[in-house]
DNA sequence: CAGTGGTCTAGACCACGGT
DNA sequence: CCGTGGTCTAGACCACTGT
């Protein structure tokens, strides 16, 4: 008889190795978990561990009563480490720095209005900055901040301290969205990152909000040939 | 006295409103499992899955002896989901489809054969298709795929069945990277999207592995003004 | 060496949701 | 109804790592 499998990684490991074996198809209905613990010789929650793990990382689907099944697409997600500028640069073993191209009051346009769901005369404060890495452009920041819910900001010495800097260490939001896309470079930002107008800059965008109140919206644009990576 | 939390879900939330609330600082230990267990009324090994919890989702740090810290940065972790292209466009309500634009055997481009470690002579099968949202471009793939590793994808059909539902229901990676980005739409691309030569657009690269063999390059192109998004 | 997190166990009860 | 996963407990031992 073989070994008893008594980690919840060996475990996850031999339920995984079936799964890639084909033994259990995609679709499947898997033994239960108290059926699976006597086989493998260990305790239920171990067993309940292993594929809890395995559902959280996509390849099980459970269901109360329903059973455990092979997912039907090994639901490909990726983790993606937001760039905090700073830390991203520095870990490249370049020198950060960063410049504040622009720091006013205005009425931002219409599309981040109404991300932020505010009213047609509200203003914010709008920020543009562009983040250096060994004195070249490395991203190009555009970023409005509502000072209503973020009194403390403006007030703030962005020359010494980028935006994006202060707001996290100070500002922890209970709710975010994350949007990457592509933009065609305008001549302002083509200007700063040193780019041609019109070329295909890889851009990230992020709304925070603390509780029901806005926080800031930003748009992060990096220069053509930038990419972002994760392994799967 | 308050009432015991003996959930890990209401520790989960307890610790994280204290993380909000300032009680404990970024940086700052907080108190062993232990402890907590005692002040919360549970047992340890409830504390345990609520900071595991907490920490896989970047709100804490974790070593042995040395005890759990508030994380200095914050959730800079999100998680994405790859689109299933499929599933995507049907998930909006619109028919799928697709065409296939190309399909032949040649030697790939230096950036690809370098990506998969192929050496110069090799040949690979490339494989150019649009995907179709309601009759509309919705994506532009550039495949190509080593058929030493994948031997049946060379009889395959792809006029019936998209290259990538095949491969997802096939060919399990063991190993895969992606990478997002943007580019200018070259002639050919912007012909197939709908849209000007030179827009930006926004991409997506995978490349996929099983075991030391490499299975698959590819890149979906996404027309002006398509956007990746994901919750915080 | 000793403190802290990491994990396993055996048993119990609960909650969801097919049938 | 009742099978299945979800969770909690109390206790135990282990593994890592700072001192």
């Amino acid at each position: 008889m073989a070994e008893a499998l008594t980690s919840w990684q060996a475990v996850a490991d031999e339920v995984l190795a079936r799964i890639r074996r084909r033994d259990w198809a995609p679709g499947d209905l898997i033994p239960n978990e108290v059926d699976l613990a006597g086989e493998m010789g260990c305790a239920r929650t171990t067993v309940n561990r292993a594929l809890r793990h395995l559902a959280e990382a996509g390849y099980l689907e459970r269901r109360r009563k329903a059973g455990t099944r092979v997912a039907l697409n090994p639901v490909r997600r990726a983790t993606l480490r937001i760039p905090v500028i700073r830390e991203e640069v520095e870990a490249r073993g370049a020198h950060y720095d960063h410049a504040l191209i622009l720091r006013e009051e205005g009425a931002p346009p219409l599309a981040v209005r109404s991300l932020l769901h505010l009213p047609p005369d509200r203003r914010l404060l709008h920020v543009v900055a562009l983040h250096l890495a060994d004195g070249a452009p490395y991203a190009h920041e555009d970023r409005w901040v509502d000072t209503e819910t973020v009194p403390d900001f403006a007030t703030l010495d962005l020359t010494q301290q980028s935006a994006n800097a202060w707001l996290v260490q100070n500002v922890p939001y209970t709710r975010g969205a994350l949007a990457l896309s592509a933009m065609a470079a305008d001549p302002d930002t083509a200007e700063a990152l040193g780019c041609a107008p019109g070329a295909a800059l890889f851009t990230l965008e992020r709304t925070t909000w603390k509780a029901a109140r806005p926080i800031t919206w930003v748009r992060l644009a990096y220069p053509p040939g930038h990419r972002l990576t994760t392994d799967l």
